[in-house]
DNA sequence: CTCAATTTGTTCGTATGTATG
DNA sequence: ACATACATACGAACAAATTGA
């Protein structure tokens, strides 16, 4: 803030806590990310943007310092500035909304088990769902791909499952040793996903910045006495995640 | 920034591109609407929450002076600090992933046509999932629920598609208008979504935070010819919105 | 080659915001 | 509440490099 003549940004400005030429970077490098202007190109004066955006020159040339900083822009004195690369393609992690894809997707998966810090947290069951087992044993893991962290989750486990494969457990994705184990039947197996932000703790764990949004799983397997034996709270980095939905069955028409 | 001790918060803090006491704000207000922290109660000493982040005492201070201006806590010297407003509880928008919910749920929406401003997009199409159609008509419009925004849709619909109903298509949900013309047959119907965040156009139209989480959901109808006759980008409040996913069909085994 | 126009780089002064102790 | 220091933002002037007439 401070002085202000008016200006698009401003408005958005004072709700978003964030400083002006954070701002302005965001929409040029939006504008290189959606291809508006191409590698090579010269993209707009430092007076253009000035005059655009309604803030001084020196804020314009802050905004493109963190351009330049990720290599998307290269500046020449007299010449102009131009688009030297595109940003890394986002890469996704495409998220499974049936259970045979789901446990395909996470078979050869080698979660980073996490020490308990403190007391687990409280089962966080809809009894609608189903009931409640005698005692869970909690889980804590990391998911990475190639060293990067993006999924953090909070497994609840029925004892009793657990106990017929403590080892397997503990190395292995939960839900995929779920899914070896011949005897137990499955009856339901809901997920839900909804958008959060990182707090502190999340944020350290994926190594991503306070409150940037996330993806919040929630799963829950019910084996056929109703009983729900696996409960699960999975945090996803939101960037890289990708939800892909077929809306028709193959050979549906619209007229029944 | 500036001078800096250690913290939790200072090596996250480089990355976000906002002031220490807007993070620190967001932290507590997350507490507060995930119901850590209950309405009547009395949240953390200005010291407690010192310690916790590692910042200074003046620096809380502005983080609550954020909150209290939302009227989510009120504070009273010598007592504490207590929250008062009930959140506003986050009330869910539940996104469909088959036709016939997807059908259902926005039959009787009644989107706000925007006008355009400036030349369409460019049309996003990935050409293994239809065929472009000769030309497209542009549509813009804003979702509302209870004259709150929550979803701002860029739609491309073939032209030849549009002419059978223009002033429906202007009135009603396209993909609504669409399922009742009954001599277009779909072959395919597909949706994606990824998480991301608003920029400034994107925060005025909803009505959000610069940078606030945000679900896109680009949508492709291809009719029985191949063509592409529905292409569209959505761009939802990410606060609002919800999948549910059944994992397994009714009767579903493990082992098949 | 010179000159002018264009464009980025640099610096000064000032005011206000952010953060510490 | 105060003293201090650094960050953000403005406006303006001037310097340096490039380009084309």
């Amino acid at each position: 803030m401070t002085k202000r003549t008016s200006s698009e940004l401003i408005e958005t400005y004072e709700r978003s806590l964030s400083p002006l030429y954070a701002q302005v970077a965001a929409v040029l490098r939006q504008r290189i990310t959606e291809g508006q202007w191409r590698p090579g190109e010269r993209i707009s004066t430092l007076e253009e943007v000035e005059k655009e955006f309604g803030v001084a020159r020196v804020t314009v040339r802050q905004a493109m310092d963190l351009l330049e900083k990720d290599g998307l822009i290269r500046r020449y004195q007299g010449r102009g500035t131009f688009v030297t690369g595109t940003p890394p393609a986002r890469h996704w992690l495409p998220l499974a909304t049936d259970w045979d894809t789901l446990v395909g997707s996470i078979k050869d998966n080698v979660p980073k088990q996490l020490p308990v810090e403190g007391s687990p947290p409280a089962l966080r069951l809809d009894l609608a769902e189903g009931a409640e087992a005698a005692d869970y044993v909690f889980l804590n893991s990391l998911q990475t791909r190639g060293d990067k962290p993006y999924a953090y989750a909070q497994v609840h486990l029925a004892r009793e499952v657990f106990d017929r494969s403590p080892r397997r457990f503990r190395t292995q994705t939960a839900l995929f040793v779920l899914s070896t184990l011949d005897d137990i039947k499955i009856k339901h197996a809901h997920q839900t996903f909804v958008i959060g932000t990182a707090d502190i703790n999340i944020a350290k764990k994926l190594d991503i910045a306070l409150n940037s949004p996330t993806a919040e799983a929630h799963c829950v397997v019910v084996d056929d006495s109703g009983v729900a034996i696996y409960v699960a709270d999975i945090i996803y980095r939101g960037e890289c995640v990708k939800f892909d939905i077929n809306l028709l069955n193959t050979g549906h028409n619209l007229k029944p």
